[in-house]
DNA sequence: CTGAAAGCGCTAACAT
DNA sequence: ATGTTAGCGCTTTCAG
């Protein structure tokens, strides 16, 4: 561990003003910005900071300004998918970006069973930060309750099945998304198109069902099978898909996970691709897209971007706060990100 | 947003102490565990603190206690590999989960540019943290150099190329993680096995090829071909390999992604797996290596653990450096976990 | 433009 | 066992 403890005690304002020959209040501008102080001062100042090594105390600071510059990220996730998934990360980088760029940190709080969901509360509750962006991809009305509770600005990643709340979320065009992509395969002159979907406590697989029905919306019914958005729920359906109806030609995956288990089936039974049966995946997730045989045609939908949304729309409900106080009915609105077909050899 | 701002002032400690009839004093020692007050006293003070909805104020306290009960994982990483790479979204698991258990929250510090730097280096110094686990892949005495400035206990997570400082680190034994692959390939009876290395810039891709020649000192050069962990790395080199030496029938690539890749060339080439070429990878990355073709074999490392390991160590350090104060060469030391060879159908 | 002084909400001696 | 009292390091009126 470097430097153990008992570690040289930290330079503060005082100390930094005295070395300099001003008063703390003057310390304090200049560190702030230094408007309104006379530019000789202000880099005498500046010269003692440096000589000092001083960093501004965040907890003194925090205490009067009730700020935090720093935002936490809620991810209430089933076990398993995050780590299945670069989803996340790639999302938690467009959240950092953002971040880093109004000078905000990023409190990563990962929930991983239910008695997270206490402390969660406690954290947010606790004056740490200054918003929160949370996902919460099941039906799980406790993390509503929670932020409520908390009285914390909130943004949501992906729409919430449940939100009285009016919480403003940042989601994909799922449904249009999905429309898309059955209609290309319709293009490719398909006609018994099934949907591999996600499982439907998620609003992103309930949206991308939608969107084939929109479609077909008079598909047989035998048509449609639910998956789990992983591999081997794809491989599953796919089979029970090809028992049930044998004349299968398109197989729209709600996402490229399912769609990469489905790919793997139609190879072992022997069912060229796209000849036979086109398939068309969701998520464009580079890492299993473009790995499969053949590479996926799929619908891409800008998680980086959709993250950095999500931060900016809550950083400027923080401004906006700030500033204007309370104009009813301003509340940020949501915003639904667009989705584009990305064609490789599958479809 | 939910509750814009201008929301209802949070309770404080006075007012709880008020409502419950007793000094701030109490209410404090109950708040923090209640050592030494009255039952009865302690029960009043509850309630006021339930019907309230107090909940202290972590800027005040960490104003004096020094303490933030929060640890910053600081990951640098060139642009592309966080996110193709579900490495550190298991390690972060690790890390939270062992946090959780010690109440301490995360702060996630993620290093997009050089620009980065000088903004985490504030953070780490400005006292928002406790400790730091730090992630630095590559040559870069940025980091150290910073961390040694903020006088910060710090754990690294992968071996550090440079390390005067000796800060502790936790690393799976990728040298004898490599030494076991080869090891297998040639009890398998391959006479020529061949290494897709990655950069080696990276002290994992180094002690990777450090296992390799360990059990193949008197290797043809030509048998090692470096790649950079990414799948069109894999297939890069797999050609090369192909080219160079066609009697190729071994290869041991240093990640599951560029052995995905080798896979790939291998069988348009028509080279069957593993008959005519064996190959294993290293990570054991489930959504890689289970879903190539055929089904990978790889030295399996156990991230989350690495992770859990970190923070133990950390947190163990701070706890010691509380209590103990500075016993001079007691700084906690390395960790290096074991791996362990998976064998699917590819070797 | 600069300084003096009053807290922010909490904990930790020190009294009692 | 409980209360009293000083601050922790900073920002921010308010005077000057």
């Amino acid at each position: 561990m470097t430097e153990p403890s008992g570690a040289v005690p930290r330079p503060t304002l005082e100390a930094v003003a005295a070395h300099a020959g001003v008063s703390r209040a003057t310390v304090s501008r200049v560190v702030n910005g230094g408007a309104g102080v006379r530019t000789s001062l202000a880099e005498k100042v500046l010269r003692a900071v440096d000589e000092l090594g001083y960093v501004p105390n965040q907890a003194a600071r925090s205490l009067v300004t009730r700020r935090h510059d720093a935002i936490a990220v809620v991810i209430a996730e089933p076990e398993t998918r995050v780590f299945a998934d670069p989803f996340f990360a790639q999302q938690l980088r467009g959240i950092s970006k953002e971040l880093t760029a109004h000078d905000s940190q990023l409190v990563l709080l990962l929930v991983e069973g239910k008695d997270d969901y206490a402390r969660v509360g406690r954290y947010l509750a606790g004056g740490h930060v200054d918003g929160a962006l949370v996902f919460s991809v099941h039906l799980d009305d406790e993390l509503p309750a929670i932020i409520r509770k908390a009285a914390l600005p909130t943004v949501f990643g992906g729409r919430p099945e449940v939100n009285e709340q009016r919480v403003p979320y940042v989601d994909c065009d799922n449904r249009g998304g999905a429309r898309e992509a059955v209609r290309h395969l319709r293009a490719l002159g398909r006609g018994f198109i099934a949907h591999i979907s996600g499982p439907l406590d998620q609003t992103s697989a309930v949206d991308r069902l939608d969107g084939y029905r929109d479609v077909l919306p008079d598909a047989d019914p035998a048509l449609i099978v639910q998956g789990d958005f992983t591999p081997a729920g794809g491989e599953r359906a796919m089979r029970e898909l090809l028992d049930r109806c044998p004349d299968v030609d398109g197989v729209f995956a709600a996402n490229d996970l399912s769609a990469a288990g489905a790919l793997r089936v139609l190879h072992e039974r022997g069912l060229r691709v796209p000849d036979e049966v086109a398939v068309v995946g969701f998520d464009d997730m580079e890492s299993v897209a473009t790995q499969t045989d053949p590479p996926l045609s799929t619908v891409r939908q800008d998680i980086e971007e959709m993250g950095r949304l999500m931060a900016r729309l809550l950083l400027r409900g923080l401004e906006r706060g700030a500033a204007g106080n309370e104009i009813p009915g301003s509340a940020p609105s949501s915003i639904v990100t667009p989705t584009s077909l990305v064609l490789r050899d599958s479809a």
